[in-house]
RNA sequence: GCCCAGGUAGCUCAGUUGGUAGAGCAGCGGACUGAAAAUCCGCGUGUCGGUGGUUCAAUUCCGCCCCUGGGCA
């Protein structure tokens, strides 16, 4: 197949309330783009207020992907965004557009331009056997996996059940398939352009208390009432504001401390976002555009 | 005005039989490969309300003053 159009690609990233979207629209707009959502909780329909989504009137702008494209009721993971946005990224090439990846989610853009472990798919039941494990999972991984439990820290339930998945399904350690081949990183021999949304922390903090606020003006306890019964570890469960108003829904907490509550949660996240950006390498720190 | 209870970290509070103090939350730093808005790890000096007194030593005991609740008038 002719391939005239070069592999450009554009990424966006930064915290929350950062005003990624915005430059992503205008730049959608200024250079024939496509936006292409990388944030986990925009990918879920059910969350268009509190995930912050592009509204309607944003999306009669300029072609976005990716977005509430997803049922909450079916847990979203970084390979299937991965694959998901190849596609997108593949289409937009073939059409002579730009791809604009937007989103705050760093493990989404370093998989993309990284690529993920060939691990092979879990099976359902060994998944579920460990997930719903009762007993010290630490103690079991240090007998399967001891390299593993060595580098865990035995509160982190988490990534102790992905060792312990990895190893029983594929009999193979976690850290054999990460030192081990990759699938190709996907932007290997394309022109990247990177713009980090430089904005400093008390601004972003203001920011997003804001936001929430309007949130809540817009809606975001009905979305939350509107919810599937889902069980509390489906990732759309864990959006932030989904537990704490749940809770007030519940009868748990006044509104005023749970919209305390999820204006805190936010605030903690966007530190972990500066962490994780920070530590990012020179890259994207060297991409580093101020919005203010 | 009188009586009572308080005034200790940004907040809520614990504690010191006199040797200058510690939890939770907040905040800050960090990690991060199929749940990542997730998950996890680390970090606690603050005129102990003010001022005088007793004492080798006072945040702790005593006096006075200020402030905040509540009660009585």
């Amino acid at each position: 197949m002719r391939n005239s159009s070069p592999k450009n690609v554009l990424l966006i990233a930064g915290a929350t309330a950062s005003g990624k979207s915005a430059l992503a629209l205008a730049m959608a707009r200024a250079r024939n783009g496509v936006i292409i959502n990388a944030d986990s909780m925009q990918v879920y329909r059910e969350l268009r207020i509190l995930s912050a989504r592009p509204t309607a009137e944003d999306e009669g702008l300029a072609q976005h992907r990716l977005y509430g494209h997803m049922t909450g009721a079916m847990p979203y993971s970084v390979a299937q965004w991965l694959q998901d946005a190849a596609h997108e990224i593949e289409s937009c090439w073939v059409s002579g557009k730009l791809p604009i990846i937007c989103g705050g989610t760093g493990l989404y853009f370093k998989a993309l331009e990284e690529g993920l472990s060939a691990v092979p798919p879990i099976r359902a039941e060994i998944r579920e056997k460990w997930r719903g494990f009762s007993g010290d999972l630490h103690a079991v991984l240090r007998h399967i996996d001891p390299a593993a439990a060595e580098r865990l820290k035995p509160g982190d339930r988490q990534r102790i059940i992905r060792a312990l998945e990895v190893m029983q399904s594929t009999g193979c350690p976690l850290a054999d398939w990460q030192r081990g081949q990759k699938d190709a990183a996907f932007l290997a021999g394309a022109s990247v352009e990177r713009h980090f949304m430089d904005v400093a922390r008390d601004e972003l903090y203001r920011r997003a208390e804001r936001r929430f606020d309007r949130m809540m003006e817009q809606g975001a306890l009905a979305e939350v009432r509107a919810l599937p019964q889902l069980e509390a570890r489906m990732p759309v469960m864990k959006a932030i504001g989904v537990p704490e108003l749940m809770a007030h829904l519940r009868g748990e907490t006044s509104l005023a401390d749970a919209i305390a509550t999820a204006k805190t949660a936010t605030r903690h996240y966007i530190k972990r976002q500066l962490t994780w950006w920070r530590g990012q390498g020179a890259v994207w720190r060297a991409a580093a555009t101020s919005h203010h």
